[in-house]
DNA sequence: AATTTTTCTGCAAACGCTTGCAGCGCAGAC
DNA sequence: GTCTGCGCTGCAAGCGTTTGCAGAAAAATT
């Protein structure tokens, strides 16, 4: 290759105008404390003037690994995995390191595609929180060697924490307090990521509602996750003529757009029909009415993977365990008892 | 430095497995055509086996270049700025572009922190949607070579274009259209970001407010931009007496937050105030009531703002001008005539 | 003043990749 | 049989850092 002179800025610039080496410049830019005062003082006169800033690849390179933690989120709209994401930004950055998210919009393409630039990125943790998870992507995470922590995917294993949040438990509860409401006409509405938690999600739906109520018909629907897809999926319920005096969303994101269709079809919530959520966003407190749901703890989830993932003492990095989550219902004003009709 | 055998994954175990240079393993990687078939597949299989990434900061450092895009934003959690996110995001994957997000959460320091590590990244293209700009940062980006694209702060420089709205006609439409309907006693609530468009805002209000109703008397209350914010400068409007028949919000996010608190004080909306917010986000149309809002067409700016960074025709990246667009008033059902008292 | 110690700085190799150039083997032309 | 041309591959330099080691300079000790 051709010896092109680098008009580029970079250290050998920076080195020259102090009139140090190379070495030097690195030492005070990395405040290695060796370095004489004013010598330290000199380079960094010179770096402000040329307006430097370090190649961060070149770095990374360098060390053999970088300071940035991957984050994998299916949705960053909603705010469920919103919040876990400014949990484990909080704290990346309270221990200097920097932060690189993806988002994988539900599409397994698309989370393969953020594996492999995390890898790529060598980055020195990894949290993944989604629900499309593949086994075969598990083994690729697990091989590389880097520090992960899933949500509600995959099982254990070297490297590899799991989080995990009783859904059952937290569905069970729903159930139960709705049906000590009198309702038996239930319906269950989700999005379309057919694996993990939201499948099981379904069944426990099924499960509870055939426990508690023997005699009860649920049904279940879907859209996309999101409130459009909420509203969409309440349309279709609305549309089927199945009438239910209760709704459970899979989130409460999506529960907000099941209410603004029920709203426009003139029914009201929870006099005519009560509705669910899971998750308890911020929003569940600020939509009217607002929403009856299972609180998830997500500041502590990210606490949590972030301390397993990078934690700096080594109880804290203990990877590859699972740990499981209890949700507890929180009531407010879409549930009520159910219509007499 | 100690010559460590290298035992991470690289080029060489690759090239080593498959009988080949690096050279050819990287063609292979990139897609050269001009490597013979056969090989191509040994080198694949090899990879494929020996489970290989391709470090991508060795990658950048070896181009002089990286193919990312930096997006700065200054609250993720609202959904204006994850919109532009969204398009943003969608527009660089589409040419093969990954991206990195950096949420500033109007702290400035945390907006520096971000262009270095922009810059530091070396990222092909930078994009800038935030409240909390400082004319010195403007200078070290442009200084960087780096083509930007600056929302609603500073004005074009070289490398830099700047894409406005013109929040002025916004309120003006506002203003009117709840003159219109009677208003007198308007207030204002906006958030905490002192610079840039919101104080602008600001005195847009104070303006048209005197222009439309001269006698009239506005106010104006803050929070930290977001639902709690908006509640939260609900509650003191309110505790300050202040009986407005209209609040302007500066953005619909906080304008969700205000309707809260209002409705918690059993205020009705619009029968006893009205409410109006910015931006026209997807909420705006499922909250209760819904709405009344200024529409800003978030998927055209995040359009715009890529083909003046990144995009491939010459004029698309015309970068160094400014771009101004109109908002439109959409009326929902958050607003109505003025109480009378 | 000579020696030892300490402090500071520079040299050069390494990190893992890309890529210009040179060279190899082989087919076809003469 | 020599030469030319072409398709493919390898060599090695270079990207901008970090960092072990050694050496220079300064300070402390004798």
């Amino acid at each position: 290759m051709r010896k092109r002179r680098s008009l580029a800025m970079n250290l050998d610039a920076v080195a020259q105008k102090a009139g140090v080496s190379t070495s030097t410049v690195s030492r005070v830019l990395n405040n290695l404390e060796i370095v004489k005062t004013s010598t330290r003082s000199r380079v960094l006169k010179a770096a402000e003037e040329l307006n430097y800033h370090p190649n961060l690849h070149a770095r990374s390179l360098a060390r053999g690994k970088s300071r940035i933690l991957g984050i994998i989120v299916s949705n960053m709209e909603n705010p469920f995995f919103f919040d876990i994401y400014r949990t484990l930004e909080a704290d990346a950055h309270a221990q200097g390191l920097e932060v690189v998210v993806a988002n994988t919009d539900y599409r397994s393409e698309q989370l393969l595609a953020s594996v492999q630039l995390m890898i790529g990125l060598r980055v020195a943790g990894l949290a993944v929180i989604v629900s499309e998870m593949e086994q075969h992507l598990i083994q690729t995470v697990s091989g590389s060697r880097i520090p992960a922590a899933f949500y509600d995917v995959g099982t254990p294993q070297k490297n590899i924490t799991n989080i995990r949040v009783d859904y059952r438990k937290g569905i069970k509860k729903t159930v139960s307090y709705l049906n000590a409401l009198g309702h038996k006409r239930m319906a269950f509405v989700g999005h379309h990521s057919t694996l993990g938690p939201i499948s099981e999600r379904r069944k426990t739906f099924l499960e509870s509602v055939h426990r508690c109520s023997p005699g009860a018909e649920p049904r279940i629907f879907a859209g996309p996750d999101g409130l459009d897809g909420g509203r969409q999926a309440a349309r279709e319920l609305l549309e089927s003529g199945f009438r239910p005096t209760a709704i459970l969303c899979v989130n409460d994101f999506m529960a907000v757009g099941v209410m603004r269709e029920l709203r426009e079809e003139g029914l009201q919530i929870p006099r005519d029909v009560s509705v669910t959520g899971f998750d308890n966003i911020k929003l569940a407190e600020f939509c009217s009415p607002s929403l009856t749901t299972v609180h998830i703890p997500r500041e502590q989830i990210g606490h949590i993977i972030f301390d397993h993932v990078l934690g700096n003492s080594r109880e804290e990095r203990e990877v590859g365990r699972e740990i499981v989550i209890d949700p507890e219902l929180v009531v407010r004003d879409s549930t009520g008892v159910a219509a007499k009709n």
